[in-house]
DNA sequence: CTCCCTTGTCTAGCGCTGCTAGAATCGTGG
DNA sequence: CCACGATTCTAGCAGCGCTAGACAAGGGAG
């Protein structure tokens, strides 16, 4: 039986590889480049091999999003646990997000703007995302003020992010005043 | 020379046609099935027609969302005119530009989300665009606070209403909750 | 050691996309 | 009424996601 087990250990290397080349490619050139044509050359196996792995191209972008997912939640937690007092805590929570954000925007893309065929705010959603949903709510409970619902609180906040990070990227915000805009809004929504 | 003219005028005619219709099929099937081919033939012309208006499929995105940057524009400015005291004109504010996403997923994306070849924050950043951000401005400079730069303020309170848009429309926020949301972010984020 | 058969991979191709060159047609001014 | 210039169309290119069916490789049985 071992040879057996040896085709699931390759089949499952193979798997990873695509799923990495297909992340370096679209942060390398977007994921408009990330064809399964190209991406079957990467790997250099044929196109139809990805087939037996996913779906189609959309699988490949929610597999890489339920990856990027769980390194946003570990690069939160990482960020809140090194700061002092909810104050700085927050702000380090802002500052992790948007850097991964900007660090990694096909990941961030493949998330929360494109269409990765992922559930989300449901029952079915995949545990990564809710796992990201959660290390954010557990750094801004304590902030979330007398008789917010921390739930709302983390939505609303987490909505900030999003916006800020999606409209710096896209070139629709300076990126130079970034931390003031932190600042101003960990200021203005923390209540400490 | 009114021969010309006419010929201008229905050419001016039927470059509306276009982003009319290209405008209506984006909101009924979503952009995907915005094609060069069916869009071509709803205003039944050749695809070569659309090119001889626009560049390419990128430029027509581009007009609609400059149409409806100017409507997002008008719908802020009407929303907040029509609202008593600072706090409740933000509020206005606030609930017209995210019904205008939601009565408008297409226009949006084509304004916010999708690559429309228009400059940003920018010298050369088309007017409508320049103006739709004036309007969020003109209303929330005064509830900025002492001390906090006016477009600073905006950029951060647009990035929120963004975000709570994105999110919402793409399913990751449930839209029960939008109103409590919009209570939140005015009552944290504007200074009265 | 050889043969068969399963399993896995590849070649080739479908219908679609955005876009364009060159043919054909239309309408106007002489 | 005709010729010419502007306008529009037909037809096609390269590339996309995806898949059917041909083909090859490699393990198990005799």
């Amino acid at each position: 039986m071992s040879v057996k087990e040896r085709k699931e250990r390759d089949r499952a290397a193979r798997e990873r590889l695509i799923l990495a080349t297909a992340r370096e490619l679209a942060e390398q050139q977007g994921w408009d480049a990330v064809t399964t044509r190209r991406l079957a050359e990467r790997i250099e196996y044929s196109q139809p091999v990805l087939y037996s792995h996913f779906r189609g191209k959309r699988e490949i972008i929610g597999a890489v999003a339920l990856e990027g997912a769980a390194e946003l939640a570990a690069a939160v937690r990482i960020a809140a646990a090194g700061a002092e007092g909810p104050r700085e805590r927050v702000a380090a929570l802002a500052r992790a997000y948007l850097a991964f954000a900007e660090r990694n925007p096909a990941v961030y893309d493949a998330i929360f703007q494109l269409d990765g065929g992922l559930a989300f705010a449901r029952e079915d959603t995949p545990e990564p995302l809710k796992d990201a949903f959660a290390a954010l709510l557990e750094n801004l409970a304590e902030v979330a003020g007398d008789g917010v619902h921390p739930g709302l609180f983390t939505e609303v906040f987490w909505a900030s992010l999003h916006g800020l990070a999606t409209l710096t990227r896209a070139g629709r915000l300076p990126p130079a005043e970034t931390e003031s805009r932190v600042q101003l809004l960990v200021g203005r929504l923390a209540v400490v």
